[in-house]
DNA sequence: GCCTCTAGTTTGTATGACAATATTAGATGT
DNA sequence: ACATCTAATATTGTCATACAAACTAGAGGC
């Protein structure tokens, strides 16, 4: 997940901004696993930068629901449950099929061949099985659409949901048959935006998001059923 | 706005917390007018806690989008565009007849009632004109709305668009008709709930965000095309 | 009037300090 | 050995400073 680096509007790397984005791929990436409690020392250590950066940073995060302060003031890795999970993509799909339609709309060519550029690299990537690579790739794809979509409000209220999930997708694409049908469901959303149709992508991207909703959804309650941990460390 | 105020889990009041409610209300009520530059110490004097607080709180603030960075990192209260507020609207119709649905089927008693004390309460301000005060007593409806639907993730996404379109509400309602539009709305609202009629409601609901999204492009609209100032100050 | 350089602002970051709680480890009693 | 209470240790919230880098504005020179 670069893409911070890719902006046109720079912001001369603040030690902030690297801590955010270390964190949110230690989250992402299940170093940091839900309910993990995150100490501020061992973050500064760990990022090699001050309580102040840190705190700051935890702050953000704390906003985006990426982190969740216990009942002691700790802060934790947040948990999402299989309602939580339901929910956020009941909100990506309301979200993202009116995003994939003005994206059909209103991108200009060179968005749309970006977008096509990840598609590929997501095909690519889907025969490695490689899922924390895929889930980045996917997480582009989607970031990609948004930004498409010319609507700052969409953007901001839309990616942050996309930040929550990406833990999750990791493990659901695992599920068996998952991958296969997720990639019938890109290349439907692909063909239909490159054709110029924003019903029939609004359709293929609700379509997506209702099944990998349901996929992500079963693991989730698969995993509340067994496993009722009462208490969770951080990775060491 | 109290709510924080009445949450059963202490939190013995916070410094940050403190300063982040403040600075809302600042912003809210337009004491920090959009496009206000907010100057770190200017607020620690204001506010009479460390810098380390306040920055805390205006990062919190910026990741609910009240406040964005300028281009050189200077923060300044949220300017709201016509088209901003069109998408913000567009997206709390979205979220919030999803949340009155689920507040039918999932509120029980005492949060209806509570529900319908605040629409008298909101009758009551009507009559006397008061923009502000109405502002907050609306704003506390949809809240009730979004706390009774059940869901935290509904909450977490629709809680921080309430809080940008406050300030805008108070200009909007005084547009001439606005008031008793919004009045018979409300009502429909609240009598589709008592009666349990999700569907209802949920229209109401939609019909009252599509009216009230049209007085405040209108009013944004108009003012975008009046004033385009180069640079705007802070309150003194 | 216009340009340049200097001095003051403002932000980003780090450090150290300290009170108030939490948590852990130990000491103690049985 | 076990439960319990107590003292040592950790952790968070907050403040005060410090300082570099980037920026602004004003003084002074042309």
């Amino acid at each position: 997940m670069e893409y911070e680096d890719l902006r046109i509007i720079d912001t001369p790397s603040l030690v902030r901004d690297h801590a955010i984005s270390k964190l949110r791929n230690a989250i992402s990436s299940g170093l940091y696993p839900p309910g993990a409690r995150l100490v501020e020392r061992e973050l500064c250590e760990a990022l090699g930068v001050s309580r102040t950066s840190v705190r700051e940073a935890l702050r953000q995060l704390q906003s985006e629901n990426l982190v969740e302060v216990g009942r002691r003031r700790s802060i934790n890795v947040a948990v999402i449950t299989a309602q939580d999970a339901a929910d956020i993509y009941m909100i990506r799909e309301m979200l993202e099929t009116q995003a994939i339609r003005r994206f059909v709309a209103l991108s200009d060519d060179a968005e749309r061949k970006a977008l096509a550029a990840v598609h590929k690299r997501l095909v690519k990537a889907l025969s490695k099985n490689d899922m924390a690579q895929l889930s980045a790739i996917a997480s582009e794809f989607y970031e990609r659409v948004l930004i498409g979509a010319k609507s700052r409000v969409i953007y901001e209220v839309a990616r942050p949901l996309l930040a929550r999930v990406n833990y999750l997708r990791i493990r659901s694409m695992a599920e068996p048959g998952r991958l296969d049908g997720g990639l019938k469901e890109w290349d439907a959303m692909m063909e239909a935006v490159q054709a110029g149709d924003a019903d029939r992508a609004a359709e293929a991207m609700a379509v997506h998001l209702r099944n990998a909703r349901a996929a992500i959804v079963a693991r989730l309650e698969a995993d509340e059923k067994t496993a009722i941990p009462a208490k969770r460390k951080a990775a060491s």
